[in-house]
DNA sequence: AATATAAGATAGTGTCACTATCCAAGCAAG
DNA sequence: CTTGCTTGGATAGTGACACTATCTTATATT
């Protein structure tokens, strides 16, 4: 297809998309004359993933390339592969010391690595956490890190399944795009548990 | 304390204070005369959680300001506050239908209520999921929703002790400033899975 | 009296993500 | 075969956002 088809297709103006493919988001299509090029459905799925990672997730075109790129050249391992593209997803934190969550993961009984950014943006999250006036505690840590170690849980299992390179997408996309799902549904549970507790309006 | 102080001790620069004066995200100080404002820790306080809000959430600062009026002047109810605190959040989702969140919701078996904006966020998150090629099938939602409705019941079992306008703050801020840990903890969650599987670097 | 600092108003800056304009080279219709 | 439209590619411009700098006037301070 032309350009103009796939803007029609994918919703996106030709100018956005050319202007994809200038930053090196999206690969220019076959060129079969001076001033023509074939564009096909891998550029459209390109396309969707970059609008799916920048409008639902809203990361800045910077990250967004930075996820591309792994999934286009993954790294080594996909635990490697896997860090990197938890880097490129908020809160960006750039924190000197990261006491608080070591501390955190300690208490938990988790793995540390402080190569891996999470580290630094759990940090970033208990301070923000304690600069708002909330609490993060022992007991706050802990109501947490069950349920989210059954869903960790739940989520790698199926991936078993796939090839290595599907592993690594799936990985990659997974971690960016299920997370606005998950916090959707705690605050659906949020409201759920309120609603049935009839109109005892305490929260 | 005088603004300057106030500016050394929140680490937040004059211009940028007065600017959240300007804006009304932040009370003005009590002129002591014509040239002189006497600010507090309140101001401080308040300081602290617009950073919070807009440093490690990144929200963009009409949120914040939203978010600011609500604990100030809570809705009716916290039922209500709740909701429309939920609605300053990410994603911002315009979605005209909410099919496919309306299916999640009721095969799990919360409260469906068109008026929480968390419905059309899980819309949305549910589009991105998919535009990126990744599945939300009944299975898939239902990994989340157990350990999710858990860590919910786990929140709000102790706000009842607090009085009610501690209650809402405590809610408002909650929902907003939670959520990064949760994710960091998923993130981590997923990288200790990976480590303890000992060199299994299948993911 | 001279200097420094403060409050408040107005205008300017840098970044980001497009968006519009231009131009030369085809392609398509008459 | 020529007139007009489309395309690819390059360059420059735009609007939103979150500050940031400057200016003015008034008042402390020394």
């Amino acid at each position: 297809m032309r350009i103009s088809e796939l803007s029609e297709r994918s919703g996106i103006p030709v100018a956005s998309i050319k202007f994809y493919i200038r930053e090196g988001m999206l690969p220019r299509g076959a060129a079969t004359s001076a001033t023509r090029a074939e564009y096909g459905d891998e550029h459209l799925a390109r396309l969707r993933v970059i609008q799916a990672l920048s409008d639902v997730r809203a990361l800045p075109l910077a990250r967004v390339k930075e996820i591309l790129a792994l999934i286009d050249e993954p790294d080594e391992t996909p635990y490697a592969t896997l860090g990197r593209a938890v880097s490129a997803l908020p809160p960006y934190a750039d924190e000197t010391s990261t006491d608080r969550a070591r501390e955190t993961i300690a208490l938990l009984g988790l793995t540390y690595d402080e190569r891996f950014a999470a580290v630094a943006q759990l940090e970033a999250a208990i301070r923000g956490i304690e600069a708002a006036g909330l609490a993060w505690d022992a007991e706050t840590a802990a109501r947490y890190a069950g349920p989210l170690l059954q869903i960790a849980a739940a989520e790698l299992a199926p991936l078993a399944e796939l090839s290595e390179s599907e592993q690594v997408s799936y990985a990659v996309l997974g971690t960016a795009m299920y997370e606005p799902a998950i916090l959707a549904l705690r605050r659906l549970a949020h409201q759920h548990l309120l609603a049935t507790r009839e109109t005892d309006d305490d929260m």
